[in-house]
DNA sequence: AATAAATACCCAATTTTCTTATGTATATAA
DNA sequence: TTATATACATAAGAAAATTGGGTATTTATT
C-alpha cells in the first residue's frame, strides 16, 4: 500500500548512488536501506526495483553475483566501471535539476544545497 | 533535440506554484517563465505542458479565460479554490520528497533547504 | 519580398517508469 | 500454525513524459 509518487526517474540514481557507497548490495537490502534512511517515508516497491536493476545490468552499469545464504538465494549487484562513470553523471544531473527546481519554486532564494 | 530529463512528476507542481505567484498565466508564458528562471536549463515541452494543463483543469484545479491578443488566441489559466489547496499539498509533498532524496544521496548531511 | 523565428494553441503515437497484483520459496516470530 | 520477514521474479495497466506532427499570426532577418 501507498504512496510515494513524485519524480519518476530518480530510482536509477538512487540505486547507483547506494552501490557507490556500499560496494555491493542485493535488492531487498536496497529497499530496506532506503526505508531506513527516509524513516519509512520512501518505500521502493519490488515491482519498480527489480525491473530497474535488470535494466541497469542489461545496460552494463551493474554486474551480479549470486550467493546462497541460509538456503535462500541472494543476488548481489555491484557497479561496473561504466556504472561508476554513469553514477557521477546522473548525480550531477540530479543536482542540477534540484537546483533548478528550487529556482522555480523558491523565487528569490538562491539554492545552496546539497545533493 | 535535448535533453532536460528528470522532471517527471514535478510538472504539475511547477504549474500550480507559478500560478500561485502570478494570478493568471497562459501556456506559452509558463514555458518562457521556466526557461527564464532556470537560465534555459529546463525547457517545458508543449507536448507535456498542454495535456498537463488540460488535466488540471479537468480536475477542477484550474479555471480558464480565453482572450484575443493581436488576432491570436490566448488561454489564461488561474487557480481555483481547490487548486490553491492542492498547490499547498503538492508543494509540501515535493518538499518532503526532496529532503528524503537528500537523505539518501547525501549521507551524513542533514537537509536544511529550501523548496 | 521572401523566409525564418517567435508567439500561441493543439493532438496522437510511442516510450519510460511506476503501481498493483500476483507467484514462488524459506526462515522466524507470535 | 499462522503471520511476518526475507528474497527473488513477472505481467497488466496507468501515468507522465518524448517525439513528431499540425494550424495560424506576428515580427525579425536576409
Amino acid at each position: 500500500m501507498s504512496n510515494n509518487n513524485l519524480i519518476k526517474g530518480s530510482l536509477q540514481t538512487i540505486i547507483l548512488k547506494l552501490l557507490e557507497e556500499n560496494e555491493r548490495m542485493y535488492g531487498y537490502e536496497i529497499t530496506q536501506k532506503v526505508k531506513e534512511l527516509t524513516a519509512g517515508e520512501i518505500k521502493i516497491t519490488e515491482g519498480a526495483l527489480y525491473p530497474a536493476l535488470h535494466k541497469l545490468e542489461a545496460e552494463g552499469l551493474l554486474s551480479t553475483e549470486i550467493e546462497q545464504v541460509d538456503n535462500r538465494v541472494r543476488k548481489y549487484y555491484s557497479l561496473t566501471k561504466s556504472g561508476k562513470t554513469e553514477t557521477a553523471t546522473k548525480m550531477s544531473e540530479l543536482h542540477a535539476f534540484v537546483e533548478n527546481l528550487q529556482r522555480i519554486l523558491n523565487p528569490g532564494v538562491e539554492p545552496k544545497l546539497g545533493i
